[in-house]
DNA sequence: TCATATTGCGTGCATATACACCTATATTCC
DNA sequence: GGAATATAGGTGTATATGCACGCAATATGA
Protein backbone atom coordinates (compact mmCIF):
# COMPACT_ATOMS: atom_id res chain seq x y z
CA UNK A 1 0.00 0.00 0.00
CA UNK A 2 1.45 3.32 -1.30
CA UNK A 3 0.62 6.26 0.00
CA UNK A 4 -1.73 7.04 -2.67
CA UNK A 5 -3.84 4.44 -1.88
CA UNK A 6 -4.87 5.31 1.66
CA UNK A 7 -8.60 5.36 1.09
CA UNK A 8 -9.28 8.14 3.81
CA UNK A 9 -11.02 10.87 2.34
CA UNK A 10 -9.16 13.60 5.19
CA UNK A 11 -5.88 11.94 4.60
CA UNK A 12 -6.42 12.40 1.05
CA UNK A 13 -7.33 15.84 1.19
CA UNK A 14 -4.53 16.71 3.42
CA UNK A 15 -2.36 15.23 1.50
CA UNK A 16 -2.78 17.46 -1.75
CA UNK A 17 -3.67 20.12 0.14
CA UNK A 18 -0.03 19.91 1.71
CA UNK A 19 1.19 19.80 -2.02
CA UNK A 20 -0.57 22.18 -3.50
CA UNK A 21 0.44 24.21 -0.48
CA UNK A 22 4.15 23.42 -1.23
CA UNK A 23 3.73 24.07 -5.01
CA UNK A 24 2.76 27.48 -4.40
CA UNK A 25 4.81 28.57 -1.74
CA UNK A 26 7.88 27.89 -3.75
CA UNK A 27 6.18 29.65 -6.96
CA UNK A 28 5.59 32.70 -4.76
CA UNK A 29 8.44 32.37 -2.56
CA UNK A 30 10.52 35.32 -4.13
CA UNK A 31 7.38 37.65 -2.85
CA UNK A 32 8.34 37.19 0.53
CA UNK A 33 5.09 36.44 1.88
CA UNK A 34 2.92 32.70 2.26
CA UNK A 35 0.75 31.74 0.28
CA UNK A 36 -2.41 31.99 3.24
CA UNK A 37 -0.80 35.62 3.89
CA UNK A 38 -1.55 36.11 0.19
CA UNK A 39 -5.08 35.11 0.26
CA UNK A 40 -5.73 37.02 3.50
CA UNK A 41 -4.06 39.88 2.07
CA UNK A 42 -6.44 39.65 -1.48
CA UNK A 43 -9.37 39.18 0.54
CA UNK A 44 -8.98 42.37 2.87
CA UNK A 45 -7.97 44.19 -0.46
CA UNK A 46 -11.44 42.86 -2.24
CA UNK A 47 -13.47 43.17 0.79
CA UNK A 48 -12.54 46.44 2.57
CA UNK A 49 -11.70 46.62 5.93
CA UNK A 50 -13.61 44.27 8.11
CA UNK A 51 -13.77 42.39 11.36
CA UNK A 52 -12.03 39.34 12.89
CA UNK A 53 -15.47 37.49 12.65
CA UNK A 54 -16.32 38.73 9.28
CA UNK A 55 -12.64 37.90 7.66
CA UNK A 56 -13.11 34.71 9.36
CA UNK A 57 -16.32 33.91 7.76
CA UNK A 58 -14.67 35.24 4.22
CA UNK A 59 -12.01 32.58 4.41
CA UNK A 60 -14.33 30.02 5.62
CA UNK A 61 -11.66 29.44 8.07
CA UNK A 62 -11.65 29.45 12.07
CA UNK A 63 -11.73 32.73 14.04
CA UNK A 64 -8.45 31.83 16.14
CA UNK A 65 -6.40 30.44 13.66
CA UNK A 66 -7.37 33.76 11.37
CA UNK A 67 -6.37 35.91 14.60
CA UNK A 68 -3.03 34.28 14.71
CA UNK A 69 -2.64 34.46 10.99
CA UNK A 70 -2.81 38.09 10.87
CA UNK A 71 0.23 38.69 13.05
CA UNK A 72 2.81 38.20 11.25
CA UNK A 73 1.57 40.18 8.08
CA UNK A 74 0.51 43.33 11.12
CA UNK A 75 3.89 42.89 12.27
CA UNK A 76 5.28 43.74 9.06
CA UNK A 77 2.45 46.59 8.48
CA UNK A 78 1.22 45.10 5.31
CA UNK A 79 -2.26 45.25 7.50
CA UNK A 80 -3.58 47.44 10.23
CA UNK A 81 -5.79 46.72 13.04
CA UNK A 82 -7.74 48.92 14.99
CA UNK A 83 -10.87 49.19 17.15
CA UNK A 84 -14.18 50.14 16.38
CA UNK A 85 -15.47 53.28 17.66
CA UNK A 86 -19.37 52.29 17.22
CA UNK A 87 -18.51 49.41 18.95
CA UNK A 88 -15.14 48.94 21.01
CA UNK A 89 -15.35 44.87 21.05
CA UNK A 90 -14.95 45.01 17.31
CA UNK A 91 -11.17 45.32 15.73
CA UNK A 92 -11.21 45.98 11.83
CA UNK A 93 -8.61 44.91 10.15
CA UNK A 94 -7.29 47.03 7.18
CA UNK A 95 -4.49 46.92 4.28
CA UNK A 96 -1.84 49.40 4.03
CA UNK A 97 0.03 50.88 1.38
CA UNK A 98 2.87 48.76 1.93
CA UNK A 99 0.49 45.52 1.80
CA UNK A 100 -1.30 46.37 -1.19
CA UNK A 101 2.14 47.06 -3.29
CA UNK A 102 3.58 43.51 -1.55
CA UNK A 103 0.23 41.93 -3.23
CA UNK A 104 0.94 43.57 -6.61
CA UNK A 105 4.25 41.38 -6.30
CA UNK A 106 2.73 38.02 -5.08
CA UNK A 107 -0.28 37.99 -7.36
CA UNK A 108 1.80 37.95 -10.32
CA UNK A 109 3.18 34.99 -8.97
CA UNK A 110 0.27 33.74 -8.10
CA UNK A 111 -1.08 33.55 -11.56
CA UNK A 112 1.80 31.92 -12.79
CA UNK A 113 1.41 29.26 -10.10
CA UNK A 114 -2.38 29.05 -10.94
CA UNK A 115 -1.53 28.98 -14.84
CA UNK A 116 1.21 26.38 -14.42
CA UNK A 117 -1.06 23.85 -12.16
CA UNK A 118 -4.06 24.47 -15.15
CA UNK A 119 -0.96 23.56 -17.79
CA UNK A 120 -0.07 20.39 -16.01
CA UNK A 121 -3.77 19.50 -14.78
CA UNK A 122 -5.86 20.45 -17.17
CA UNK A 123 -7.98 23.70 -16.92
CA UNK A 124 -11.41 22.17 -17.31
CA UNK A 125 -10.18 19.44 -14.89
CA UNK A 126 -8.94 22.08 -12.39
CA UNK A 127 -12.15 24.15 -12.72
CA UNK A 128 -13.68 20.50 -11.95
CA UNK A 129 -11.88 19.77 -8.77
CA UNK A 130 -12.30 23.15 -7.27
CA UNK A 131 -15.99 22.33 -7.55
CA UNK A 132 -15.68 19.14 -6.34
CA UNK A 133 -13.46 20.49 -3.30
CA UNK A 134 -15.88 22.97 -2.79
CA UNK A 135 -19.30 20.71 -3.08
CA UNK A 136 -17.05 18.40 -0.28
CA UNK A 137 -16.47 20.93 2.22
CA UNK A 138 -20.08 21.94 1.54
CA UNK A 139 -21.25 18.30 2.60
CA UNK A 140 -19.29 18.27 5.81
CA UNK A 141 -20.06 22.06 6.88
CA UNK A 142 -21.76 21.75 10.70
CA UNK B 1 -16.66 37.12 -2.99
CA UNK B 2 -17.79 34.52 -0.49
CA UNK B 3 -14.79 32.57 0.58
CA UNK B 4 -15.99 29.76 -1.69
CA UNK B 5 -15.70 31.88 -4.40
CA UNK B 6 -11.53 32.11 -3.99
CA UNK B 7 -10.11 30.94 -7.13
CA UNK B 8 -7.19 30.21 -5.70
CA UNK B 9 -6.59 26.10 -6.12
CA UNK B 10 -4.33 26.09 -3.06
CA UNK B 11 -6.83 28.11 -0.92
CA UNK B 12 -9.41 25.78 -2.18
CA UNK B 13 -8.01 22.35 -0.96
CA UNK B 14 -6.65 23.88 1.94
CA UNK B 15 -10.16 25.02 2.87
CA UNK B 16 -11.83 21.44 1.94
CA UNK B 17 -8.87 19.88 3.99
CA UNK B 18 -9.44 21.90 6.89
CA UNK B 19 -12.90 21.00 6.74
CA UNK B 20 -12.62 17.22 5.97
CA UNK B 21 -10.28 17.12 9.02
CA UNK B 22 -12.72 18.84 11.73
CA UNK B 23 -15.52 16.44 10.39
CA UNK B 24 -13.41 13.46 11.39
CA UNK B 25 -11.80 14.59 14.32
CA UNK B 26 -15.75 14.76 15.74
CA UNK B 27 -16.31 11.22 14.37
CA UNK B 28 -13.41 10.52 16.01
CA UNK B 29 -12.96 12.11 19.06
CA UNK B 30 -14.11 9.13 20.99
CA UNK B 31 -10.98 7.19 20.32
CA UNK B 32 -8.87 9.86 22.02
CA UNK B 33 -6.53 10.09 18.59
CA UNK B 34 -6.67 12.38 16.07
CA UNK B 35 -7.73 11.94 12.46
CA UNK B 36 -3.77 11.86 11.50
CA UNK B 37 -2.56 10.01 14.37
CA UNK B 38 -5.01 7.19 13.01
CA UNK B 39 -3.53 6.97 9.71
CA UNK B 40 -0.10 7.42 11.21
CA UNK B 41 -0.78 4.45 13.28
CA UNK B 42 -3.00 2.07 10.38
CA UNK B 43 0.37 2.40 8.38
CA UNK B 44 2.77 0.95 10.86
CA UNK B 45 0.37 -1.55 11.92
CA UNK B 46 -0.21 -2.53 7.62
CA UNK B 47 3.29 -2.07 6.37
CA UNK B 48 4.95 -3.08 9.97
CA UNK B 49 7.84 -1.59 11.83
CA UNK B 50 9.58 0.83 9.45
CA UNK B 51 12.32 3.47 9.24
CA UNK B 52 11.04 7.31 10.37
CA UNK B 53 12.08 7.68 6.14
CA UNK B 54 10.13 4.92 4.87
CA UNK B 55 6.83 5.78 6.78
CA UNK B 56 7.21 9.36 5.86
CA UNK B 57 7.12 7.66 2.27
CA UNK B 58 4.80 6.25 2.77
CA UNK B 59 2.64 8.72 4.01
CA UNK B 60 3.97 11.35 1.55
CA UNK B 61 4.80 13.63 4.48
CA UNK B 62 8.21 15.41 5.28
CA UNK B 63 10.24 13.57 7.51
CA UNK B 64 10.68 16.29 10.15
CA UNK B 65 7.12 16.73 9.90
CA UNK B 66 6.30 13.21 10.51
CA UNK B 67 8.95 13.21 13.06
CA UNK B 68 7.33 15.36 15.46
CA UNK B 69 3.97 13.79 14.97
CA UNK B 70 5.20 10.34 16.05
CA UNK B 71 6.07 12.49 20.11
CA UNK B 72 2.80 12.13 20.97
CA UNK B 73 1.69 8.95 20.21
CA UNK B 74 5.48 7.38 21.22
CA UNK B 75 4.14 9.19 24.64
CA UNK B 76 1.24 7.35 24.72
CA UNK B 77 3.26 4.65 23.99
CA UNK B 78 0.76 3.85 21.29
CA UNK B 79 4.23 3.16 19.55
CA UNK B 80 7.26 2.07 19.95
CA UNK B 81 11.32 3.00 18.15
CA UNK B 82 14.19 1.40 18.86
CA UNK B 83 17.69 2.31 16.69
CA UNK B 84 18.37 -0.51 14.15
CA UNK B 85 21.13 -2.69 14.80
CA UNK B 86 22.35 -3.03 11.44
CA UNK B 87 22.98 0.76 11.12
CA UNK B 88 22.78 2.75 14.35
CA UNK B 89 21.72 5.73 12.28
CA UNK B 90 18.36 4.27 11.35
CA UNK B 91 14.99 4.03 14.12
CA UNK B 92 12.81 1.84 13.86
CA UNK B 93 9.41 2.42 14.32
CA UNK B 94 6.66 -0.32 15.59
CA UNK B 95 2.66 -0.24 16.87
CA UNK B 96 2.23 -1.58 20.12
CA UNK B 97 -0.29 -4.12 21.34
CA UNK B 98 -2.06 -0.66 23.07
CA UNK B 99 -1.26 0.90 19.76
CA UNK B 100 -3.36 -1.79 17.94
CA UNK B 101 -5.71 -2.03 20.88
CA UNK B 102 -6.63 2.32 20.06
CA UNK B 103 -6.54 1.45 16.19
CA UNK B 104 -9.50 -1.06 16.59
CA UNK B 105 -11.35 1.18 18.31
CA UNK B 106 -10.53 4.29 15.82
CA UNK B 107 -11.24 2.09 13.02
CA UNK B 108 -14.66 1.81 13.73
CA UNK B 109 -15.21 5.51 14.64
CA UNK B 110 -13.42 5.94 11.26
CA UNK B 111 -15.59 3.56 9.21
CA UNK B 112 -18.24 5.79 10.11
CA UNK B 113 -16.78 9.18 9.03
CA UNK B 114 -15.85 7.32 5.47
CA UNK B 115 -19.59 6.15 5.26
CA UNK B 116 -21.47 9.51 6.52
CA UNK B 117 -19.09 10.69 3.87
CA UNK B 118 -19.88 9.14 1.11
CA UNK B 119 -23.57 9.21 2.20
CA UNK B 120 -23.58 12.86 2.00
CA UNK B 121 -21.72 13.62 -1.14
CA UNK B 122 -22.26 10.52 -2.98
CA UNK B 123 -19.93 7.26 -2.99
CA UNK B 124 -19.07 7.57 -6.89
CA UNK B 125 -18.51 11.44 -6.63
CA UNK B 126 -16.33 10.70 -3.33
CA UNK B 127 -13.86 8.18 -5.11
CA UNK B 128 -14.03 10.23 -8.30
CA UNK B 129 -13.24 13.31 -5.99
CA UNK B 130 -10.27 11.19 -4.62
CA UNK B 131 -8.70 10.14 -7.14
CA UNK B 132 -8.59 13.47 -8.73
CA UNK B 133 -6.85 14.64 -5.69
CA UNK B 134 -4.18 11.98 -5.74
CA UNK B 135 -3.72 13.61 -9.45
CA UNK B 136 -3.67 16.86 -8.52
CA UNK B 137 -0.75 16.16 -6.07
CA UNK B 138 0.95 14.26 -8.04
CA UNK B 139 1.03 16.64 -10.86
CA UNK B 140 2.66 19.47 -8.42
CA UNK B 141 4.99 16.69 -7.10
CA UNK B 142 8.65 17.88 -6.93
C1' DT C 1 -32.01 50.50 35.73
C1' DC C 2 -29.79 46.53 36.55
C1' DA C 3 -29.18 41.66 36.28
C1' DT C 4 -28.60 38.47 32.58
C1' DA C 5 -27.44 36.99 28.11
C1' DT C 6 -24.93 37.65 23.99
C1' DT C 7 -21.12 38.96 21.27
C1' DG C 8 -16.23 39.95 19.78
C1' DC C 9 -11.99 38.77 20.72
C1' DG C 10 -7.56 37.15 23.04
C1' DT C 11 -4.73 33.36 25.16
C1' DG C 12 -3.11 28.71 26.80
C1' DC C 13 -2.44 24.49 25.05
C1' DA C 14 -1.67 20.73 21.83
C1' DT C 15 -0.92 19.22 17.34
C1' DA C 16 0.55 20.02 12.24
C1' DT C 17 3.75 21.77 8.74
C1' DA C 18 8.31 22.37 6.65
C1' DC C 19 12.78 24.77 5.85
C1' DA C 20 17.65 25.39 7.37
C1' DC C 21 21.08 23.58 9.81
C1' DC C 22 23.32 20.28 12.70
C1' DT C 23 25.25 15.63 14.40
C1' DA C 24 26.22 10.85 14.07
C1' DT C 25 26.92 6.92 11.44
C1' DA C 26 27.87 4.41 7.31
C1' DT C 27 29.86 4.05 2.69
C1' DT C 28 33.19 4.93 -0.98
C1' DC C 29 37.36 5.53 -3.04
C1' DC C 30 42.16 6.38 -3.02
C1' DG D 1 43.23 2.74 6.86
C1' DG D 2 41.67 7.39 6.31
C1' DA D 3 39.61 11.35 3.89
C1' DA D 4 35.64 12.59 1.43
C1' DT D 5 30.94 11.76 0.76
C1' DA D 6 26.33 10.17 1.54
C1' DT D 7 22.61 8.99 4.54
C1' DA D 8 19.36 8.92 8.79
C1' DG D 9 17.65 11.66 11.79
C1' DG D 10 17.11 15.57 15.41
C1' DT D 11 16.36 20.60 16.56
C1' DG D 12 15.46 25.76 16.10
C1' DT D 13 12.36 28.65 14.18
C1' DA D 14 8.19 30.24 12.04
C1' DT D 15 3.65 29.65 10.53
C1' DA D 16 -1.00 26.97 10.67
C1' DT D 17 -4.89 24.83 13.12
C1' DG D 18 -8.65 24.76 16.45
C1' DC D 19 -10.62 23.76 21.14
C1' DA D 20 -11.50 25.42 25.91
C1' DC D 21 -11.67 29.17 28.55
C1' DG D 22 -11.77 33.90 30.02
C1' DC D 23 -12.59 38.96 29.69
C1' DA D 24 -14.69 43.12 28.25
C1' DA D 25 -18.31 45.42 25.96
C1' DT D 26 -22.86 45.50 24.18
C1' DA D 27 -27.70 44.11 23.97
C1' DT D 28 -31.85 42.49 26.22
C1' DG D 29 -35.63 42.05 29.19
C1' DA D 30 -38.09 42.37 33.56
Amino acid sequence: MSALEIPCYSFTARHASRHLAQFYEHMIIGSGIHIQQFTILAIIKHKGPLSIIELAQALAMDRTTLARSLNPIERDSYISIASSKEDRRIRIVSITPKGKEKLEVAIKLWRKAQAEFESRFGVERAAKLREELRAAAEAVAA
